[in-house]
DNA sequence: AAGAGACGCAACCAGGAGGTTGCGCATGGA
DNA sequence: TCCATGCGCAACCTCCTGGTTGCGTCTCTT
């Protein structure tokens, strides 16, 4: 585990998280990641309690964070996943974790040591 | 990898995602996991560029999100990492882009079998 | 004992986020 | 051709959030 591990900064990732820390965006994540691409409509619905022109308001966030990606069919939009800046928050969140239960050991053996 | 494997639903990671999802709280996030548990004081510094009183609110929403644990020596609040809600944000994404790859899979099948 | 350092609580403020409504424009189907 | 459907754009509103200041309390140090 030499340093320099490509690590994606604060500036790439918290908009990453930030996008995906809304419920109503992340129901239309776990939709599109199941359900394939849908058009904008189908991911409006009953279920979701918020006006199509929400959803769209929403997608648009998600777009910008590069969650999600659209093209149009006939007078549908249809939204597909984009799974990279999801891949990239996942090893951003290994990292931290990582070096953590790192640090935690290096602690943990000081202790025993009682070194400094 | 058979279904059922204890999906955590959104009202539970989406807070998570929240909580993460601000350039301050993140950067809060990596120092703590770096340099072990801190005094509030320390994570302030002149390098974030807030209140000693703002660093406290942030704190207090990584603590409300399950990121971090406080207890104080002394006059000091030493806040240390919690990796638990790390880990579940992490198991989040792998699952949806996990669906979303199978997905992927499945379409492309179908598409050059000409089935369905 | 007294000053300084670290914190907690509360009030306050500006801006952005989530959400809505209204309207106009294309496209598909009868 | 005409109507319904699906979108896009824009204005508007409300409430939460990030951030500040002020002040009081506790603890450590000298």
């Amino acid at each position: 585990m030499s340093g320099g591990t490509t690590v994606q900064h604060l500036e790439v990732t918290a908009p990453i998280f930030a996008a995906l820390g809304d419920p109503s965006r992340l129901s239309i994540i776990e939709r599109l990641g199941a359900d394939g691409p849908l058009p904008t409509t189908r991911l409006n619905g009953p279920g979701s309690g918020v006006t199509r022109q929400g959803i769209t308001k929403h997608l648009r966030v998600l777009e910008n964070a590069g969650l999600v990606e659209s093209f149009r069919v006939g007078r549908d939009r249809l939204w597909r996943l984009r799974t990279e800046q999801l891949v990239i928050a996942r090893g951003y969140l290994d990292q931290v974790s990582a070096e953590w239960d790192g640090r935690l050991a290096r602690l943990k053996s000081l202790v025993e040591s009682g070194s400094e």
